[in-house]
Parts: C-alpha cells; structure tokens; sequence
DNA sequence: TTGTTGACTCCCG
DNA sequence: CCGGGAGCCAACA
C-alpha cells in the first residue's frame, strides 16, 4: 500500500469529485451561505448540483465540512425525506446568525457568498 | 461494461 | 404559490 495515504481514511478525502465539493464548502465561511448549483459551478459544471449534494450525503460524521451552509436555488433547505438533517441544518445555520422566513425560506439575495473563484 | 440512484435545477401549467 | 416532469453528471453494484 502506499505510504502515506492510509487504506482507512474514507474516499472524500481523496481527489475526487466529492473531495472538491467538500474543499469548496470548506471554504464557506460562518453565517454565510451557498447552494448546490454554485458550488458545482465552481467547481466547473453548474449541471453537477446534484452530485454536490451527493457528495455531501457521502460526508463522515464529525467532517470538518460545513455542509449545513449549502442549500438549494430556492434558498431552501433540501431535506429528500430526512426531516431530522434539515431540522439540525437549519439549528446550525440559526447558530451563525442566519435568519429564516416564516416559510422556512432564508434570503439568498444577502446570505449567498461570493465566490472568489476555485482553482 | 451497463444500469440505477440521487441532500438539484429549470420549465411549464 | 405549489406541483409535476425532464435533463444533467458522477459514483456504486
């Protein structure tokens, strides 16, 4: 095996699609947000938002990550049937200082970073 | 190799 | 405003 790279560290930390995505929201800073789509179009295919949330959904508990910072284009949180991650997502984003609409809707236009562009 | 799935987005009614 | 359908690409079995 090689040295170096551990047979038991997981897949996104290794250079791949996933691993990109999570190096980007990485760098999402706190009461700040982003969406699925931007992300992918840093990353260089504005098609590929669902593979971000894909690449999200593949994140280890405990990740540096800060996956709860990526929302959807509607400025919602996209829950896909797990209420439970949405419930924590929008606790954590509250936690920052990010406020919600009485629909559960957060304003994009004021919460959405700016992307000082992803090699 | 192919086929299926999916934390999305856009369009239409 | 909300719902349904189609398209897109990457990873997994």
């Amino acid at each position: 095996m090689a040295a170096g790279l551990p047979s038991d560290e997981p897949r996104v930390c290794k250079p791949g699609f996933h691993g990109r995505v999570a190096a980007a929201v990485r760098l999402v800073p706190p009461g700040r947000v982003t969406t699925y789509g931007d992300v992918a179009g840093v990353l260089g295919s504005p098609r590929v938002a669902r593979q971000v949330g894909w690449a999200l959904a593949a994140l280890p508990a405990g990740s540096d990550v800060p996956w709860h910072r990526v929302i959807n284009a509607q400025g919602r949180i996209s829950h896909r049937g797990e209420l439970v991650r949405a419930s924590e997502q929008r606790r954590l984003l509250e936690a920052e200082g990010v406020l919600f609409s009485d629909s559960g809707r957060l304003d994009l236009a004021s919460l959405r970073w700016d992307w000082p562009e992803l090699p």
